[in-house]
RNA sequence: GGGGCUGUAGCUCAGUUGGUUAGAGUGCCGGUCUGUCACACCGGAGGUCGCGAGUUCGAGUCUCGUCAGCCCCGCCA
């Protein structure tokens, strides 16, 4: 490996090999960067320590063919500070190419401040685009926190067991990637959506610490932070609480952290769902900096402004965000932080400035010096109001709240804010038409057991979020294990006994066979690659990504396939496309 | 399924109100050059302006459609 030579190397005589990374020909003299997945390493050719026949070859040699060559580290006559190799240089003797390259589509090579080629490009021309040691720097750190993770759940005594790529398909969540059956002619296995259902089977089967490297696949849109395919650090335990997996993720999470040289002071704080909604209007908040939400329904109930007064009467709060020192924001500034509340579905915000000359915004001239007291709005505050019901202004005001820290561009209290969001709601929805908050196996939180008969929309459960900068990394419960319970739960859902035994037959049967109480969680590893290396999408950490519309511009898939292939398998294209 | 942005030389981009032969940097090809490191200098080649219609005397530029990439909403138990 070319990148680790140094000073002490000096008067070996190694044969390296590598990629060319670039030339610098001088007519007599030439130079080449000479490119290992290591670093950079210079070689020198010259008339006086490099065979003819070399030297001549080295002149033709174009970027990114590969050669080896023979020769003496030498130190430099002038260092060059910005190449870890830079004190030293391979004085060639003798040079091979082994592979000639034809030229590169989109350049390796980068000058500084060159922009990078096209999305497109890149992912179409993805072998030259993986030699570029960014990415060879995110893969490498991807593979070592995996190794870690492995280490890690190993050494806490979990098992890694592989679940099915051929599985059932379900019938609620995402969208299922089908594979046609040959054997059994129209019928069909699906991608896992996550190991969910065996992993609880092997609760019941004993394996009391489980965990797996597990590919999970979702036939949905993508996103920059969405995949078809994604990999999970997928875990469940037997016999275990909310606080045992909480603790064994605290220890991964500080374990992965210190590769990548992040902060992750333990233990992680906590916050319950209903508070992370009051307080941020979200179930992830970015703790990174502060300006919390605040309820004012109380403060400005004798203010007569029409906005206020019907939501209230309507059932809604009052709730908004002091900005200390926002008085400075113009109305233009802060035009744009409302509209990206708008863009969050509340219909409008309010806000006042108090500065100075008095105050003014939209509101200001119905508000008292009192209520800005009451509000704690000091001089040169601005306050940001909505009005209406939580599920409404919730979204607004966390929207409000990242676009006005981004409009004062506040100094981050802290650079890595680590969350667990606890006692997430067990259903979401309106009575009558619930959908489970996570998913169907969730374990009510027990305290709220009696509500699944009276009022189950307000049940909490034993589920629970860990957030990292207002990215979710994973989440996770304590599951059912009592049949009974099981089957309630999916009657609340809406299903029939007769569909709950054809779509979860398998598993109410495995919970019969003496299931242990259980839980566990899966973490988003390509995110948390992502947000350690600060990657703006998942297709940088991921080797081989899929496009927004989910193809593959490299290797070209999705493909056609022969009529032959169609018939074997049953199958017969009715839409646009069809067979080749 | 919906909305937005982008598409001009191998790559990154500029291109006026619709008007003569579509430009720059870089890369590529040829030449000069013995200490460069974004080498320098001289010369050259390189274009289906994503694709298809339309408006117009005339379209890279305007209109419609379509394809691709990206971002967002829906969706993601």
């Amino acid at each position: 490996m070319v990148g680790g030579l140094g000073r002490a190397d000096i008067g070996t005589e190694p044969r390296l090999a590598g990629w060319v990374h670039r030339r610098r020909d001088l007519g007599g003299l030439l130079f080449v960067d000479l490119r290992d997945r290591s670093g950079l390493l210079q070689v020198s050719f010259g008339p006086d320590w490099t065979e003819p026949e070399s030297l001549a070859a080295a002149h033709e040699l174009g970027p990114e063919d590969v050669i080896a060559v023979t020769g003496r580290v030498e130190r430099r006559p002038e260092a060059n500070p910005e190449l870890s190799t830079g004190e030293v240089e391979l004085r060639a003797v003798r040079m091979e190419r082994l592979s000639a390259a034809r030229v590169p589509a989109i350049p390796v090579y980068r000058a500084p401040e060159e922009e990078l080629p096209s999305e497109e490009l890149r992912l179409r021309h993805r072998v030259l685009d993986l030699r570029r040691a960014e990415l060879q720097r995110n893969l490498s750190l991807r593979h070592k926190l995996i190794l870690v993770a492995r280490r890690y759940m190993d050494e806490q005594g979990f098992v890694e067991v592989e679940t099915p790529i051929l599985t059932k398909p379900t019938p609620e969540g995402a969208r299922d990637y089908l594979v046609p059956s040959r054997v059994h002619e129209g019928e069909f296995y699906a991608l896992p959506q996550s190991p969910q259902i065996y992993k609880q089977i092997l609760m019941v089967a004993g394996f009391d610490r489980y965990f797996q490297i597990a590919r999970c696949f979702r036939d949905e849109d993508l996103r920059a932070d969405r995949q078809p395919e994604f990999t999970q650090i997928d875990v469940e335990a037997s016999f275990v609480e909310p606080d045992d997996i909480l603790g064994w993720m605290e220890g991964l999470m500080a374990a992965l952290a210190e590769v990548a040289a992040v902060d992750a002071p333990l233990p992680f704080p906590r916050m319950t769902w209903a508070e992370a909604m009051d307080r941020y209007g979200s179930d992830r908040p970015d703790l990174r900096y502060g300006l919390p939400i605040e309820d004012w329904t109380g403060t400005t109930a004798d203010v007569d402004f029409r906005i206020l007064r019907s939501a209230v009467e309507g059932g809604g709060r009052v709730r908004g965000i002091r900005v200390p020192g926002g008085a400075r924001l113009s109305r233009k500034e802060i035009e744009a932080v409302e509209s990206e509340a708008k863009g969050a579905g509340v219909p409008g915000l309010l806000w006042a400035k108090r500065t100075v000359e008095g105050t003014s915004g939209t509101i200001s001239k119905f508000l008292t010096d009192k209520h800005f007291d009451d509000m704690n709005a000091a001089v040169g505050d601005l306050l940001l109001l909505a009005a209406g019901p939580d599920r409404v202004t919730s979204p607004g005001l966390a929207a409000t709240r990242a676009a006005a820290a981004r409009a004062m561009d506040l100094p981050l209290e802290r650079e890595h804010a680590w969350l667990w969001v606890t006692h997430f709601p067990l259903f979401e929805g309106a009575d009558g038409a619930l959908a489970p908050g996570h998913h169907p196996f969730v374990m009510p939180h027990p305290d709220d057991l009696r509500l699944l008969d009276s009022d189950p929309s307000a049940a909490r459960s034993l589920a629970y979020d860990l957030v990292y900068n207002g990215t979710e990394f994973g989440s996770g419960s304590i599951r059912i294990h009592d049949g009974a319970l099981q089957r309630k739960v999916l009657r609340t859902l809406g299903l029939s006994e007769e569909e709950i035994d054809r779509k979860f037959g398998f598993l109410l049967e495995a919970l019969a066979a003496g299931a242990p109480p259980h839980g566990g969680i899966a973490l988003g590893m390509d995110r948390i690659v992502q947000r350690f290396v600060g990657a703006g999408s998942l297709r940088d950490v991921v080797a081989f990504p899929k496009t927004t519309a989910a193809r593959a511009l490299f290797e070209g898939a999705p493909g056609p396939v022969t009529d032959a292939e169609l018939s074997e398998l049953g199958l017969r294209v009715v839409g646009r496309g069809g067979a080749s």
